[in-house]
DNA sequence: CTGTAATAGTTGAAAATGTAACTAACAAGC
DNA sequence: GCTTGTTAGTTACATTTTCAACTATTACAG
């Protein structure tokens, strides 16, 4: 007899608690600025990190070059982003944000990071942060699993 | 200046962490039983509540009817599943898992349970039932955001 | 009854994603 | 130089998802 539990199955509590969690945050970016998933995120990494190409995007967030792809041509087509031709070596295309790219990103990083302390209001700083380092690491991870 | 991160912010890092977690995973159900996220989801509440009507299963895995609808078709075509009328509210089937359905379950429970232990391998039972305690915590939430 | 609303589930069209093939530019061996 | 391979990024096509409309059935108010 086993004792397996769907909704502590790691893998679907992580992907519940991610939409979960994710909900609020998309209702802003959607609404205030129409843009999806991808395009924020591409968006959060140039306010970030600064300048950056694709490839570079795509590496750090674990994103599909195709997906870097539309989402910077979006971001490119609302005046968000411009992109400069790499000189050197010109395949590459380096990103930034526009001054109404900044603008959009400092506005909603104030918004995630009241979210992400609301998201934690019933958590000491202690919880917080153990529970962020858990995630990391499985954010991290690449696990196989052999042989089962 | 502010000292937000975005590799930090909790719904950014579920996310990420719900992708990786799932990615092995993913890949066992897919090749043995051609199946996609949401039919092992369907067979995974199948095979741990019983017979469920679609709407349940909407309502528990906060999964859309559509998805539902088109899973639900998908399984039965390959006969993991088999629909039976309510009698009495004739807008209402049942659904439950064939033999090979219950098979393709059991199988792959064992790979769930084995690969949820992998996962928390570096945790102690105490940090493992912390972490799953929050991230249910999370995924049970309906975090709203006002005025920001 | 009868009309109106609600619920279970399906279907069609539009949008988004995934996969693979593609172009263009660079790199390295010979 | 020339061939072969690699990398940056885009595009085309198939699959999935989303959203709205739809059918069929039940519930409920008058």
């Amino acid at each position: 007899m086993s004792n397996f539990d769907l909704e502590q199955f790691l893998p679907y509590l992580l992907n519940q608690a991610a939409e979960a969690s994710s909900l609020a945050f998309q209702q802003v970016y959607k609404d205030r600025y129409g843009m999806l998933r991808n395009e924020w995120r591409v968006l959060f990494h140039l306010g970030q990190f600064g300048p950056m190409t694709a490839s570079a995007i795509s590496a750090r967030a674990r994103l599909h070059k195709t997906k870097i792809s539309r989402a910077v041509a979006k971001l490119e087509a609302r005046r968000y982003l411009a992109r400069t031709r790499d000189e050197d070596d010109r395949r590459v295309e380096h990103l930034q944000l526009t001054a109404a790219g900044r603008a959009a990103f400092d506005d909603l990083r104030a918004v995630a990071e009241r979210y992400d302390a609301q998201l934690l209001a019933g958590l000491s700083a202690a919880q917080s942060r153990a529970l962020k380092a858990h995630l990391t690491t499985l954010a991290v991870a690449k696990p196989g699993l052999a042989r089962m």
